[in-house]
RNA sequence: GUGGGUGUAGUUCAAUGGCAGAGCACUGGAUUGUGGUUCCAGGCGUUGUGGGUUCGAGCCCCAUCACCCACCCCA
């Protein structure tokens, strides 16, 4: 073989397609359920849009975005999420003109120069939830009730809901220098990326996983606590409308969201049993992304989640997926002339949206016994030279062997109805 | 970007430095037109790739690529 698919990539192949197929539908119907709609935008992008949406020192824009430059020398990326272009898309659209179209959702590939492991591709695959306009906490809760909705309906069990709030611009700032404050006396003895942490985010010093950093975790200011009174009551609000809703919650002061634009509510979707990628979905509300982008100052809220690690959550779950679709029928014809009189009914059946099978490469009658049963079609339809000359056909039941001559038209009447 | 593990037939896996093998799958057959079970036969291959050591390398060494796991980050 002289070409391999690129690192970090995969193929998904025909036995697979059809979880996938499923998968994402049963996203549609659901959040259409809740009076979403759906919106595509480009894989690239200018590659500003996610420099400024994300955050210039983020490490999405520092070491992950796929970047080229296109013939003209502009600079484009692959998109590493979906918020910001579906914003971009919002703004640029005057969508906020067009009536009540503020209610999104999306799904395609995402892209991210990133090691590859369990659970995490260079491409992979999101689907997401935007919506645009409102700051009324309700909506805080019902972007989180789809998400919800959606793994109920997939029949996913061992989830749990962890939400934050890491309050407006001004609140993370305090909070941020009360941690550097906390921190600053243990500063010698933390990890080396610790050190670095209490720099550039010094909130991840809470969730570090080394455990001589986490002792000091304990006694760690609270985000909640440097809360002003509008970010307080607001997630207090959340919670409020989230126990109305009757979803179960976790409140985590450590969840905190990688890209510069959230604000308020943070959340955070765990399954415990996918290892080291085992966040399947997160999101939060992001007020201050579409002035930062150009558009005039409007709150929003939203969530993405990974179709990979959703899958890999199912099967862990022994949760039954769709396979390969299997033929209803497969068409057995013994002689040329034999051949070219099946050729009607096979097309007739398929007309009719009937899956129907036939094999010309297979000649003897044992050869194409066998390739309808490895088929594992439902029934045969068999014609050899007595069948031609009586003018009828066999319709065997490959399950029960049963089989009975019937003419043409009885054959399709049967299949078809 | 860092660390550990693994690369042999389509697939799952064997082979003390000395002739590359087994199961499953696949294809054909077991006398006239009936599949699954059984039996027989058949291709299974540049041992990931490139160097090196050796009389001799699937095995030892180096490099490289890919996958897996973890750090990091995140979906």
């Amino acid at each position: 073989m002289d070409y391999r698919i690129p690192r970090g990539t995969y193929d998904i192949l025909p036995e697979n397609s059809g979880k996938w197929q499923y998968v994402k539908d049963v996203f549609r119907r659901v959040a259409e359920s809740f009076g979403y709609f759906e919106i595509t935008t480009p894989v690239f992008e200018m590659a500003e849009l996610f420099e400024r949406s994300s955050g210039e020192n983020s490490d999405v824009v520092q070491k992950e975005m796929y970047r080229f430059m296109d013939q003209k020398g502009r600079s484009f990326a692959l998109r590493p999420e979906g918020t910001a272009p579906v914003v971009r898309a919002y703004v640029e659209n005057h969508m906020d003109k067009s009536g009540s179209r503020n209610k999104l959702y999306y799904m395609g590939p995402m892209f991210r120069y990133d090691r590859p492991q369990a659970g995490r591709y260079r491409q992979f695959y999101q689907y997401g939830i935007e919506f645009i306009g409102s700051n009324h906490p309700y909506y805080d809760a019902e972007v989180i009730a789809i998400e919800m909705a959606y793994l109920k309906a997939l029949g996913l069990q061992n989830v749990r809901l962890e939400i934050n709030s890491v309050g407006c611009a001004s609140c993370a700032k305090e909070y941020d220098l009360a941690l550097q404050d906390y921190y600053r006396q243990f500063l010698p003895e933390l990890c080396p990326d610790c050190q670095k942490r209490y720099e550039t985010k010094p909130r991840r010093l809470l969730d570090c996983k080394v455990k001589t950093c986490q002792v000091f975790r304990t006694d760690a200011p609270s985000q909640l606590d440097y809360l002003d009174e509008d970010c307080r009551e607001h997630f207090t609000q959340v919670r409020a409308y989230l126990d109305a809703s009757g979803i179960k919650y976790l409140v985590n002061p450590a969840i905190v969201r990688g890209l510069d634009y959230y604000t308020n509510t943070a959340f955070e979707l765990i399954v415990d049993a996918l290892g080291a990628q085992k966040s399947i979905a997160g999101g939060g509300r992001y007020n201050a992304l579409i002035s930062q982008i150009g558009g005039k100052d409007t709150p929003a809220i939203g969530f993405a989640g990974g179709f990979e690690r959703l899958l890999l959550a199912l099967e862990k779950e022994s949760i039954p997926l769709p396979g390969i679709t299997l033929p209803k029928v497969y068409c057995i014809a013994i002689g040329d002339e034999a051949q070219m009189s099946m050729l009607p009914i096979l097309s007739k059946l398929r007309q009719s949206g009937i899956y129907a099978d036939y094999n010309p490469d297979k000649t003897s009658f044992k050869a194409q016994m066998k390739a309808a049963d490895s088929s594992r079609a439902e029934f045969a339809i068999i014609l050899g030279e007595d069948e031609l000359k009586q003018g009828d056909f066999i319709l065997k039941n490959l399950m029960t062997s049963e089989q009975e001559r019937l003419s043409a038209e009885d054959l399709l009447q049967r299949l078809t109805q």
